[in-house]
DNA sequence: AGCACGCCGACT
DNA sequence: GTCGGCGTGCTC
């Protein structure tokens, strides 16, 4: 029977593992809620907050079952128009419920359903005096100061103008108000005065004018920059000098960078060159904090956002420009969940704003490289060191001609010993934590290994304990062999604290710094270990990937790779990517002062073609070439991958689902699709769950798109779904 | 996911 | 006798 009166439900998208929204039936005593707007509603047996995707003039669900919204939590939208599409484009693309996707990257007060009319915080500024002519005569020290600090910043808190003066500020201010000098008012009207710059940019060498011309240069809409420059090139200033014709159009900046990257040097180096409101969400905020950032990224009254990967989300309400540094870092691809690319999202973004995105790295991902060669994107090169440094030489060290201790080779020795006199620093870099991945019985082979993996555990010596690096087990180191009560047990291979306690026998006259996430898990012990480097003393880093990004240390004038191997010949297509990758950015860190530097990589492989070529041509030409290989390979990105992965309890549970999903799934698919598997995963068992997966390849991205639905609706009507746990990653990067 | 219902085993 | 194990069903 057909409704007496115009009808609308209200589509709702609810933190659900369930696909796609859920009618509602306005609730009759209140208006209808806006797209954007946040609701409480019933679900099953629990209310949940949901947000209103749209508005629609019927439901296909029968009316009996349509229940009332009841209550809406916003009077204006949360989410504007653009940001509920890019959420639906990302949600789409990544096969990932539109509800929880938005559950994992709003601020959870929000989510909660809290109330977001969080107070703006209000700021003082000079008062237009009402009468020039009659200026009341300023004579206490106290108020000359409040007001030539509002002069010369605009806009200050309470609290800001209490540090600068660093005594309590609040009473000058309430008697300066009453002489009508100074007014409060809040925040986002004082962004209307626009940002401004505190600290004269740095003049630009030729390479990085000529880059700044071209991005200048561009119309107005979305265009994408890939930024290749060489490590100490001076990418940042290009930003900064880009972000600075873009606050003063008075439009907002996002800047996406990597968790190792936002560290407080960033945000100081953007707020020493800017008098503008800066946003950085890191992990070290509280909800409210993160909350309240949001929202004024969302106002508007914040000028510059700084970000990891979720801040790709954060509500812009007046964007301008989209910068993600160090664009080829895996960590803005999520690995959990809601597994998408904050890179990927953040271009289509730029392109749904028709504003411009500038892609920066010193060692692109083959990915945008391939974009910047084919035209899509539009390459910048910057090539030369600032300042008078030099790039530091590679010289590849024989392993098979050299005895090492601790996997130390007497050459290598020699070098560092050489350059701890010359009073400089050494950097020892080795990807492995702990003292050593294997323990090892010597008279019966058995090696300490997790039973929830099925993986060695690594041996560690501080604490003295056995621990599995891929799930949270501990054991404690056996003193006889369990198996056969043997005494040979013998640590086996190579991780930081082996090397680091071996060259602190070495060298007793020096320090040995260990930097890895075991070493800096005290919060501030990262800061301490920092400052020792930047006192310049000559010491001695040994340290996993943390030593290889972002840091600056213009003391170390060699960088020693004590293991390139394993890169070599792994059977991961991207390793050889991500071994140039981080030996260029490790490479990187020596020589950014005066000293000249070198890198000395131990390999067994002197004559690799990958270390040669990289060694002798860097990391741009190694990049061309290894595209090549991708393209004959017929590898990413010529092609692209969908994984979908199974978990169970049960060893053979995760392939027989997967065999009964292809071959359901082998009825839709399209002649160009090629499928890997169903295969074991090769990283089989991961803290007790057994795992098994199927790779699906597609010459477009298109292709594995159109059957993204299918492949959905498999997976809830698979006869095992209920024992599986299923997931799928769309562009994957871990494929262990 | 989260929650409830429902039908079988070892405990105060 | 019941407390609680987790298989199964459902969510506009």
């Amino acid at each position: 029977m057909k409704r007496a009166s115009p009808q609308f439900v209200v589509q709702v998208a609810v933190p659900s593992p369930l696909r796609g929204t859920f009618d509602y039936l306005p609730s009759p005593e209140h208006a209808l809620p806006k797209p954007g707007c946040r609701v409480k509603v019933s679900f099953g047996r629990q209310q949940l907050t949901g947000l209103v995707t749209g508005l629609a003039a019927e439901s296909e669900v029968p009316a009996e079952k349509l229940r009332p919204v009841l209550a809406i939590l916003d009077d204006e939208p949360l989410l504007d128009e653009h940001l509920l599409t890019l959420y639906r484009w990302a949600s789409n693309y990544y096969l990932f419920p539109l509800g929880m996707a938005l559950q994992t990257s709003l601020p959870k007060q929000l989510r909660e359903g809290k109330a977001c009319t969080l107070a703006t915080p209000m700021v003082w500024q000079l008062a237009k005096p009402a009468d020039p002519e009659s200026q009341p005569k300023i004579r206490s020290k106290h108020h000359r100061q409040i007001l030539d600090l509002l002069g010369s910043y605009q806009t200050l808190t309470g609290k800001e103008l209490s540090a600068l003066l660093n005594k309590p500020a609040r009473a000058t201010l309430l008697s300066l108000q009453e002489k009508g000098l100074v007014e409060q008012v809040p925040m986002a009207a004082a962004a209307a005065t626009a940002a401004q710059v505190a600290e004269q940019p740095l003049i630009p060498d030729a390479e990085q004018a000529s880059a700044l011309a071209t991005l200048r240069a561009a119309k107005p809409g979305f265009h994408c920059f890939l930024l290749e420059g060489i490590t100490g090139s001076g990418k940042t200033e290009v930003y900064l000098q880009l972000i600075q014709d873009v606050l003063a159009k008075g439009r907002q900046v996002l800047v996406l960078v990597p968790e190792i990257n936002l560290t407080p040097q960033t945000i100081e180096r953007f707020s020493r060159r800017f008098r503008a409101r800066i946003v950085a969400f890191h992990s070290g905020l509280t909800e409210k904090q993160r909350l309240q950032g949001w929202l004024e990224a969302r106002d508007g009254s914040a000028h510059i956002i700084i970000g990891t990967r979720s801040a790709v989300f954060t509500p812009l309400a007046n964007p301008g420009l989209i910068v993600i540094d160090e664009e080829h870092d895996d960590s803005y691809k999520q690995q959990d969940g809601f597994r998408y690319s904050a890179r990927d999202v953040a271009i289509y973004r730029a392109s749904l704003l028709k504003i411009p995105v500038l892609l920066g790295s010193a060692t692109p991902s083959l990915e945008s490289l391939h974009n910047a060669l084919s035209g899509r994107f539009q390459l910048l090169s910057l090539t030369k060191r600032a300042g008078n440094a030099n790039l530091p030489t590679i010289r590849m060290l024989d392993l098979k001609l050299q005895k090492t201790q601790a996997g130390i080779s007497e050459l290598l020795l020699a070098e560092i010993a050489a350059t701890l006199s010359a009073n400089q620093q050494v950097l020892v870099f080795l990807n492995r934590r702990g003292f050593a991945p294997v323990l090892l019985c010597r008279d019966c082979g058995w090696i300490a290994h997790c039973d929830r993996c099925e993986r060695s555990f690594t041996l560690h010596q501080h604490p003295k304990v056995l621990r599995c690096h891929h799930c949270d087990a501990q054991r404690p180191v056996p003193r006889h062999c369990p198996a056969c009560n043997g005494t040979s047990l013998e640590a086996i291979g190579l991780g930081t604290e082996r090397s680091s306690s071996y060259l602190a026998e070495q060298f007793p006259d020096f320090p040995v710094l260990r930097i890895d996430r075991d070493s800096t898990r005290i919060a501030g012990k990262l800061d301490a270990l920092m400052a020792t480097i930047h006192s310049g003393i000559p010491c001695i880093l040994v340290g996993t990937q943390m030593l290889a990004k972002g840091h600056h240390f213009p003391r170390v004038s060699l960088v020693a790779v004590l293991d390139a191997d394993s890169g070599l010949f792994s059977a991961d297509f991207r390793a050889q990517e991500n071994l140039g990758q981080l030996l260029t950015q490790v490479a990187g860190r020596a020589g950014r002062s005066d000293t000249p530097g070198h890198v000395l990589v131990q390999t067994y492989h002197p004559n690799h073609p990958a270390l040669q070529q990289l060694s002798a041509h860097g990391y741009g030409s190694f990049a061309r070439q290894l595209l090549q290989e991708r393209m004959q390979g017929r590898l990413p990105p010529f092609v692209h991958f969908m994984l979908v992965r199974a978990e169970a309890n049960k060893p053979q549970l995760p392939l027989d689902f997967l065999r009964e999903l292809a071959e359901q799934l082998q009825k839709e698919a399209p002649r160009e699709l090629r499928w890997f598997g169903p295969m074991p995963s090769p990283f089989l068992k991961k803290a007790g769950v057994f795992r098994a997966q199927l790779v699906l390849q597609a010459p477009k991205r298109s292709i594995l798109q159109k059957l993204g639905p299918a492949l959905l609706k498999l997976l809830e009507t698979n006869s095992m779904a209920r024992k599986v746990r299923a997931l799928v990653d769309v562009d994957p990067i871990d494929f262990s």
